[in-house]
DNA sequence: TTTTAATTGCAACTGATTCGCAACTACATC
DNA sequence: GATGTAGTTGCGAATCAGTTGCAATTAAAA
């Protein structure tokens, strides 16, 4: 559960069941989520939504700019979270796949230099992995 | 084409022409590939080879620490290259998915901290997205 | 209340990757 | 060089996350 966050409803969307369970789970999840997470999360509170849906309700919210998409570990996981939780990164433990939100970012006050092109940045992403507390 | 790359065959590994195929073109390739792409270079060649076989040929490589396996863009795509070419980092331009190469790293000289747990880092993972040259 | 375009339920599909297994081959041994 | 065999590949079938098509449903504008 997550309190403070400004979330407005994203303009042209209809305000349907399907997309208020999204909404509601991520709002209430205090790590990003995988589609099939939500799916059932939003099941176990006693609804019913397709998992397609919930692909085409996550899909609907990135490309309004309310959720982000991210994967790690080279695919193995794709998860999803409100984008009004702020510019973070995380870090991936290899053995049990736990994620822990990084409280700095590598990318502040860094210039990247590329070699066969000049790249206009827009975004970034970085992705820590190692081991967590429990398992090394 | 690259020279310079001191690359030994890995311990353990027949020396198959299925393997030479495929490391002869990552060797030949100055940016990451493919699965698809070096399958498709390999044949362009005058070889035979299944691309299952390009699959594993990359795990098994891969495995040995030969090859790094990297996937960007949020797995839109999967890419090979040679361990061999050392640490870096890539940007991709978000139009056409030319892939150019960082010159440094922003993890150099950076401490990650984190919020909920302590990881302790074995390793990371950078991407930097936008606009190149040709698609700005 | 009516209208209608957006959304969802549902099932079938897709494309990248993996798997199963018989046939083959590199290479160690005779 | 011939032989044995574990490791590899050819080949196709399977998998799996995610996508798509379409008819039925629904939010919300009129």
């Amino acid at each position: 559960m997550r309190d403070g966050l400004n979330i407005k409803w994203p303009e042209g969307l209809k305000r349907t069941k399907a997309r208020e369970c999204v909404l509601s789970v991520l709002k209430d999840s205090n790590r990003p989520l995988s589609a099939m997470e939500i799916f059932e999360e939003i099941e176990g509170r006693g609804h019913t939504i397709w998992l397609s849906t919930v692909y085409r309700v996550l899909d609907a919210f990135e490309e309004k700019g309310l959720v982000i998409k991210t994967s790690l570990l080279n695919n193995e996981l794709t998860l999803y979270d409100l984008k009004a939780t702020g510019h973070r990164h995380y870090a991936v433990c290899v053995e049990c796949h736990k994620i822990v939100t990084m409280t700095n970012c590598p990318m502040k006050d860094f210039k990247p230099s590329f070699k066969d092109d000049e790249i206009e940045v827009i975004g970034h992403k970085v992705e820590v992995y190692g081991y967590c507390k429990d398992c090394r």
